[in-house]
DNA sequence: CAGAATCCTATTTGATACTG
DNA sequence: CAGTATCAAATAGGATTCTG
């Protein structure tokens, strides 16, 4: 299907990547296959249980992830990349590029901007 | 650089995407080129000035549309995809892509669930 | 025409305490 | 361990009115 602003479908891949915590969390998911809740939890600084628990549910709805419940006790429950999860990794590989480069651009940006102050005699 | 959790630059370029109405104004953009405000406004239903002029200026802030002010009565401002803006076309073709994908994926799941309930006699 | 300003609602995120 | 539940704060989005 062309792209074009009436048939626009760039949001439905917006919305899923969309939540403070989730492209890092399938970063980690993507790069080191299988985790448990504990695991991500301490891995991604910051993240509160809450967060964690919403963001994995919301990518779970969307089919991007797995979750595994062992039914024991203490509970044991295990996160994984679905294979159609798999499709979004060459957007998320541009994206970080892309954002590489980016924030080198606003670095040179700022630069420039220091520059013209300082020779106007701010 | 290497992509990986710890440098996950992936939000970068997330952060110049989000916005209710940013993907399809960059849409317009790049594909039809200069844009006054007042078409912007007309081409993209339910949006309303207050929006328009506040996502303008988020993508302009990061200099991925230019914003030239024609000091006339009526004001005329144009609108324009910036050299560098025009960098983020393969990111917003691929989500776009893989939504198209994903809206068809998502169809399917809720027809098989729709089978399974009426297999089961809801 | 292209906005700025104000007010209001809704959604997101966070802190904290509790539980099977 | 892997969550829920509740409350508070922050942010996004929308409706409306006003202006050079």
């Amino acid at each position: 299907m062309e792209k074009s602003p009436e048939n626009c479908r760039v949001e439905d891949a917006l919305g899923i990547l969309v939540g403070k915590w989730k492209p890092i969390i399938l970063l980690h998911l993507l790069q080191e296959g299988t985790k448990r809740f504990s695991e991500l939890k301490r891995n991604i600084q910051g993240i509160t249980q809450k967060m964690l628990t919403k963001q994995l549910r919301e990518l779970e709805d969307e089919d991007i992830i797995e979750r595994v419940v062992y039914p024991q006790v203490p509970p044991k429950v295990e996160y994984s990349i679905t294979e159609y999860g798999k499709s979004l990794e060459p957007i998320l590989e541009a994206m970080h590029e892309w954002g590489t480069k980016h924030t080198l651009h606003k670095l040179q940006k700022q630069n420039e901007n220091l520059k013209k102050e300082t020779a106007s005699g701010e």
